[in-house]
DNA sequence: AATTAATTAGTGGTTTACCGCTATTTTCTA
DNA sequence: TAGAAAATAGCGGTAAACCACTAATTAATT
């Protein structure tokens, strides 16, 4: 049985390639190509291929957008994203949603076809470049520590149990406290970390890793 | 000029293995050895190395309280975790911290040495396995998508703006909404993503890579 | 011992969030 | 094209968050 294989990517020369590159693989089958999102969703509802080789930049529909549904509607189909933007957000969104793998277009033959498979194999695969700056990525975002290193040790505690949902009240309850401290400790936290509200709140605690 | 090495582990069986693989190499000498975090603490007043090789789990102070108090007073002191435990979030927690490094006990000699080297001349190191286990994590975080799929683009769209610490009077006036169009999706949002508060939306937006 | 920072608690008040309803219009989809 | 889902808007009300103060007590640090 062999493996079928659709690609979506609006530049020819990328399809091409593909197509060059699985010249000699046997037991892969390409069995449609696109140039669009909208004439994947179509062709897709006709006949769903085993791997889907999805370009990030289609002209009509973002990437995201289509992963979402595809992986809805065909939750069989594999989605190896091929993109050539290395933006780590985007990679993380990709895979969050849903994506079996993610090369960069610049990948050699070699890598690009071990990917296929790997994916078709129930693996999931990652270009090594973005491998390494998921390392690096791990180790920059320390300097957001700065302002949470400021917090009072209850300050820290009362942050950690606003993240958790709980109200002043609860959390006054739980530590045995005035509701008007809690209050006040929440007060010189919004003005510490700069923020607005709640949301922003959770938001550096998660951010910096506080909890 | 020798490059000095302070470690800290309470079992003397690590520290005497690390002092074995040393024994060859002529640049790096092993000034201190500490056994507890109140002796490190004490010692580091007195005379800092250039690279401390921290255990996470010593008997009276925490790995993190440690890691923090130091980088806190001696920033020039790089410090190498050397933990037992290859749990993911604790490995991310330190490095966000401000360490240069992680690696796990049972690594093998040469690659203890690798990272020593490595964090000395101003690098970052992470065990291998840690590395892999990274890539793993971020594939594996896609399951708490479920939830998010089911909103509507209406939702999405004011969870997000939720997120930006905006109100619910900003984001009607934002969208051209009616207040009461505001509350009304924001109490959808907290119904259907099972959370409680601000804080408890904030949170699954962002676990979700939502924003 | 003196100063500073942190923690605690209060008053009084405004704003925002949260909750349960109903109900119309629009958009999607079977 | 009928029915469902989404988006819109409203009512009345409670709970919680936010804000600006003051101030006492308790660590921590110099």
């Amino acid at each position: 049985m062999s493996l079928k294989l659709a690609i979506a990517d609006d530049h020819p020369i990328v399809a091409n390639g593909i197509l060059s590159i699985l010249r000699d693989v046997p037991d892969i089958t390409v069995t449609d190509i696109y140039n669009n999102g909208h004439s994947l969703l179509n062709g897709i509802k006709e006949r769903q291929p085993d791997v889907l080789l999805l370009d990030m930049q289609l002209p009509d529909i973002s990437g995201p957008e289509l992963a979402t549904t595809i992986l809805k509607n065909y939750p069989q189909v594999r989605i190896l994203i091929l993109s050539s933007t290395d933006v780590l957000l985007m990679v993380k969104k990709m895979l969050k949603l849903g994506c079996m793998g993610y090369i960069l277009k610049d990948s050699d033959d070699l890598t690009i076809l071990k990917a296929i498979e790997t994916v078709q194999n129930g693996g999931q695969f990652l270009s090594p470049v973005l491998q390494q700056q998921l390392v690096e990525d791990m180790f920059r975002t320390k300097k957001t520590n700065r302002k949470t290193t400021t917090l009072t040790r209850r300050e820290k505690e009362i942050l950690q149990l606003i993240v958790h949902e709980h109200t002043n009240q609860e959390i006054a309850d739980k530590l045995f406290l005035s509701l008007h401290t809690v209050e006040n400790h929440r007060i010189s936290l919004l003005h510490k970390l700069e923020v607005k509200n709640t949301a922003g709140l959770v938001k550096v605690a998660l951010e910096t890793g506080l909890v």
